[in-house]
DNA sequence: GGGAAATTTCAAAGCGCTTTGACAACCAAC
DNA sequence: GTTGGTTGTCAAAGCGCTTTGAAATTTCCC
């Protein structure tokens, strides 16, 4: 059933049908009951290519999905797609997502772009110097990129949390509660949140005369054995650190499974704190001795996000370009002052 | 850049310049070659939306996701979108995703299948005499159901792993452990991979004259603190069950937690086994206890439904329209003999 | 050199929708 | 009875691509 063949069974005009679907006023009130009624009966639904080619819009967002065989796949995508939809729902809008390699997100990125497939590009897994934020900016569409792109002009909209503040508060407590020898447990070196995180960290120390070693930090996957192998690392420094920053909840996981494998008490020998995306799987409260954690949910900022693109697209009023997050910081039990020097 | 732009620009018809570029026979070699050429200097892209106006095919794979504002977001179901992604991106294929409220996924699926947004369809959480089976069945696209539907004729295309065999597998080992008592975690009850399940352990166990009794039987959304109150539950019942029985390894960490909170010690006083979909983030094997499982990864499910799609629409040969996979009972050190009568 | 066959290119139609600009039809007002 | 303003409807153009059927060009063989 399309368009035609409903405007025949009417004996209207194609255009006439189109309007009354639309809401346009320039047609009869009682001609609109009769379309909407023929169009529940036979079920006719737009054909949304033939939409999308006649008015360039698609009612649809568009993202870049990493993945590759073998690549892990990353709870935190799941997370956010989570708060993307429970946003997009509303306004009947959908996603396209678009695999690709994840060394190959500018070209996936741009494809998609040019496709026509859709209104607007959300984009993560933001780089230092990202080469996406100029291709962006070439581009005329919507876009709206989580995190930020350190070492670029922060000229593009953006909502991201507050990285480097999370980590320098979270320093400071542990600085407070008497410790002095740091580890640094990050994701991987080149991904914008991780230089942020470490900023925070070592201008904490700073403040206090302390630096990170090299030895105190891991760049890595966010997965729980890498948490473990690089906690692993850190128990065996002849002058081990005591108080660990952890990037995420998942390598933590991971981490605090080294600690109690090597015997030692979370919140006592070790005191650690890590970074709370709020998955529905971890948290932070559950662990056997609960975290304390910087908190912001991810998936508040997929839907927030959504709303902002849908907004955009819809041209329904503006929104603030850039937003920057606070985080919580909230203290359990896996904190406590720094053990006696022996 | 459009086709018409860049035919004039290379002073040939669009006829010519579309046959080019979509591999036709009957176009000079030397012409191809420069129109390739002109394609890589002004990076023109075809519109997607044209495009698939005009053939029909839009190269992409519409599923549902179910969502709503506190609805839980599902590990299951990342992990099965990269299952689907790994392959898609071999094949410049993508995914349009539908979010929906999880009781309006009829409806769902039919707007994005009358679309016109796509070219196969991929369906999941199936539930027993589910409605979508006969409305994919009216419509003509291609589909692979990931499940089963309990109830209906098994005379559409699926992809489903043996449940009840896996089930009725665990259910065995645990009888020859000398268990007597048993529980089964599982998920809701409308799904019909919660069905089969049960049906498997309730069919191993009336091979020894027992019965699953209802108290020892619960049916939830598969989270970890479901898992924990359904453990609670169990461990307060008069005669405690000695063998779980449990839908996923998320249940099974609240599960757990349960065990452990009570002081029993898993693999002795309370043995386990859990379905483990392989997700990244939940090994069973770094559990403290190693779980014993039944194995059965949800992201290669994802690719081979995938395979089966894009060659469908691709035409690319025949695919076995029904493929049940066996899983694996993996034994680790959750499950031991039951502890002696007292 | 002429005619048939093969090769290469083209103009135009069509995919299903929206939107523009024009046109009836009706009523009110002068 | 003309003008003017609504109101409701329509035919036709256009979005950017593929594909059909025909035309132009080249190649081949006798």
């Amino acid at each position: 059933m399309n368009l035609k063949q409903l405007s025949q069974l009417l004996g209207l005009s194609q255009t006439t049908v189109s309007r009354a679907l639309n809401g346009y006023p320039e047609v009869n009130e009682a001609t609109r009951e009769r379309v909407l009624q023929a169009v529940k009966e036979t079920g006719y639904r737009p054909n949304k290519a033939a939409q999308r080619l006649a008015t360039g819009k698609a009612g649809s967002i568009g993202l870049v999905m990493p993945t590759a065989p073998g690549h892990q796949s990353d709870v935190h995508f799941g997370e956010f797609l989570a708060g993307l939809g429970e946003e997009s729902v509303r306004h009947d809008f959908h996603f396209v997502i678009m695999p690709s390699d994840p060394d190959d997100e500018v070209a996936a990125l741009r494809r998609l772009a040019i496709s026509g497939n859709v209104d607007a590009l959300f984009v993560a897994y933001m780089r230092g110097h990202d080469p996406r934020i100029p291709m962006l900016k070439s581009l005329s569409m919507p876009y709206v990129v989580h995190g930020r792109s350190f070492g670029s002009e922060p000229d593009y909209p953006f909502l991201d949390i507050d990285n480097e503040g999370a980590f320098y508060d979270a320093t400071r407590l542990l600085l407070q509660l008497g410790h002095t020898r740091f580890a640094l447990m990050n994701g991987p070196m080149h991904l914008d949140f991780a230089i942020r995180r470490k900023n925070g960290v070592i201008s904490a120390l700073a403040e206090r005369g302390l630096t990170l070693d090299e030895d105190c930090m891991s760049h890595a996957l966010m997965t729980d054995e890498q948490g473990l192998l690089a906690m692993e690392r850190f128990l065996q420094l002849p002058n081990r650190p005591t108080a660990i920053l952890c990037s995420s909840t998942v390598l933590a996981l991971g981490a605090i499974r080294a600690v109690n494998q090597a015997g030692l008490r979370l919140g006592e020998d070790i005191s650690l704190i890590a970074h709370d995306d709020v998955l529905p799987l971890l948290k932070p409260e559950s662990f056997s001795v609960p975290l304390t954690t910087t908190r912001s949910s991810l998936r508040a900022a997929g839907a927030r996000i959504a709303q902002r693109l849908i907004g955009t697209v819809k041209q329904a009023g503006p929104f603030p370009d850039q937003e920057l997050w606070k985080t919580e910081l909230i203290v359990r039990a896996s904190t406590g002052p720094a053990p006696q020097q022996l």
